[in-house]
DNA sequence: TTACTTGCAAAAACTTTGCAGGCGC
DNA sequence: GCGCCTGCAAAGTTTTTGCAAGTAA
């Protein structure tokens, strides 16, 4: 198996390709253009995640004449295409990840900022309790973890 | 017990009380003042959350002159000492809504937005399989969950 | 009285909308 | 060539900053 990029940490769990996310932009009726391959080759290359602005510096490499306004236009249909997730976090809600798994949430780095999707999150326990507790009848959830990703472990010592 | 408002489905999980936030606030060193009181008035009144903006307009039926920018910086005030959390959804993430719980986490009703705040979130397990899954050392963790308060839930029959 | 607070105005940051021209198919 | 797509400009929102006047202690 090919290793796309340094934040791989594990094979499976990597960025989402390219080709396979332009396949499924495609495979819904929009076209195959020069700004949204940048904006995809963008999106792979950030480590997990990156605000709209980030993904613009980094497309423009790839299509130098790329607009801020597309990149949230991209953004929307990947998101409707459930191909990225918006991550939250106290300093801002400004970034998004790419999708690699269907009931995904992720784990962030407090140091470097990456981001990786992790899967299995079974808290079926904590949602009949918090049901129990509240009298709320819980629909969906919405889970995120801080840490240290094994780079930045490494890093410090 | 007083019951504060309607708000309250659970006593000991309801609304803090304004005199309880205020004693925090002066016991930090910070001034006893109208503006300041009027935005915990309207923070007790949110039903568990509410943007900087719904907070200005009910803290005015207290204070008239209040401004926003007061609004912002006594946000910003709570939160530093832990009476407020900020709450994050895909409609947005702009809601604040007051603390009851050391290691608090919110459900919050899809239908009427109420937030309350629920405690013994117990998710070691997935922890420890995220952290075996990603190589991440885990720090701390962030979760919501969505659904019906039983008052909406009633009135859906 | 002194220092902390406030509210206005303005700026900054982020996101959306309108539209004429360009590009994919 | 037709119609979707793009990028610019401008507008709309949300949040922060500067500052003179006001207020708590």
């Amino acid at each position: 198996m090919e290793i796309e990029n340094d934040f791989q940490i594990i094979p499976s769990y990597g960025v989402q390709r390219v080709e396979d996310m332009l396949a499924t932009v495609v495979g819904a009726g929009y076209s195959n253009t020069r700004a949204r391959r940048a904006v995809l080759e963008a999106l792979c290359e950030t480590g997990g995640q990156a605000t709209p602005n980030r993904l613009l510096a980094l497309g423009r490499a790839h299509h130098p004449a790329l607009g801020l306004v597309t990149v949230y236009r991209t953004l929307d249909i990947l998101h409707e295409l459930g191909l990225v997730r918006k991550l939250h976090s106290d300093a801002g809600c400004h970034a998004y990840a790419p999708t690699t798994h269907d009931h995904g949430h992720h784990v962030i780095c407090q140091a470097c900022g990456q981001a990786v999707e992790f899967e299995g999150c079974d808290i079926a326990a904590v949602v009949a309790a918090v049901e129990t507790q509240t009298g709320f009848r819980v629909q969906t959830h919405w889970l995120e973890m801080f840490g240290m990703c094994p780079k930045c472990r490494k890093n410090e010592g």
